[in-house]
DNA sequence: CGCATGTTGGAACGATCGATGCAAGATGTG
DNA sequence: CACATCTTGCATCGATCGTTCCAACATGCG
């Protein structure tokens, strides 16, 4: 194995996913990934692919660094659907104090900024927002929800989800986030 | 009176809005806004400034625009607290459902976007958002809640119409934004 | 009509955008 | 050590970015 790359792919990964995070799709400059990632532009375009490329898997880097974490909050054995509801938002409140990463959420500015993607971004959005809502919606039914407690509650546990990513963009205090998710849990119940 | 404009300034500002509000500030660049309103390039910086300042105006057009009507919906006697979330949230559904403008919510979609904005920008959407947060506020006392109440209906009413935002950026049909309004509602009963 | 005033279209500016090409460097194999 | 292979830094591409400038035009006033 000769010219080993100089670097750890998927800490550059990681890095340039945050990127994508703080400024979005369109405020990601390539000058501003090579800066996050560290790497040159070559080593960039040559490990990842060209912009488009490198915010997909960027979004899948996103999935796999926080699906198992809400995975687990949703398999416990729950006593009620609300307890499902405040175990989701309770890993997004996490995620969001985290001071390691962006306010937000990569894929709620991503959904903003729909129409500034192309063709196979814009699906890959709507295909992980769908995602999220039918693992929510299966988790629901497994805590005992019946079918249409399930599909509305689920809808309402995503939409306390991107609310909570907003309102964090816009600078609101992790008590007022706190308490938005509280009210969602108590809706549940 | 020589040299008179060959435009409707409001009317030009309206359609600037509409530019911002679809493809974000990063996104709404000179020459969709020029094709937007139909105006040159000469006639939007002497009319408007530079992008950043016709923005700002964008964003206070739509306060002109939308803040009568979330006002006349607030106003009247209401019976509740949940009366008055659940009036806010029609207006938002209904500006939602209009389609001469585009998806989502200016003000939201510009949140997201906060890092990409200057200054004056990020100043701007934060007050905007902070005087939807009072307006909210004093509705629910005059309808009866106590300063605790109305201070967390206030959050979370806002909370929800900014998943409104999101999910019609991300292509939620009308009847499941219509289900997470009712669910805000429900909420506060 | 001649002039002053304000508007408009279009050319052009430097800066930055995403993307590519290429030579130099590094490394394992013969 | 010489060669093949892969990576990396850097220069550079055309396109687009926001912005400015200027000449041509239109109109109200003297």
């Amino acid at each position: 194995m000769v010219g080993r790359k100089q670097f750890d792919v998927d800490e550059a990964l990681r890095r340039a996913m945050h990127v994508f995070w703080r400024w979005g799709y369109s405020e990601a400059s390539i000058d501003r990934l090579t800066e996050g990632t560290g790497l040159g532009r070559s080593s960039l375009y040559s490990t990842f692919g060209d912009k488009s490329a490198l915010f997909r898997k960027s979004l899948e880097r996103y999935a796999q660094t926080y699906h198992p974490l809400y995975d687990q909050a949703l398999s416990g054995p729950h006593p009620s659907p609300s307890a499902v509801v405040a175990a989701y938002l309770q890993v997004t409140l996490n995620r969001i104090a985290d001071p390691e990463v962006p306010d937000g959420c990569l894929l709620t500015v991503s959904a903003t900024q729909i129409p500034a993607l192309d063709a196979e971004g814009q699906a890959m959005v709507r295909a992980m927002i769908d995602g999220v809502r039918a693992m929510l919606e299966q988790a629901l039914l497994e805590a005992g929800a019946d079918e249409r407690e399930a599909a509305e509650l689920a809808l309402c546990t995503l939409a306390a989800n991107k609310s909570l990513a907003v309102l964090s963009r816009a600078g609101f205090s992790s008590e007022d986030l706190a308490t938005v998710a509280a009210a969602a849990a108590r809706t549940s119940s």
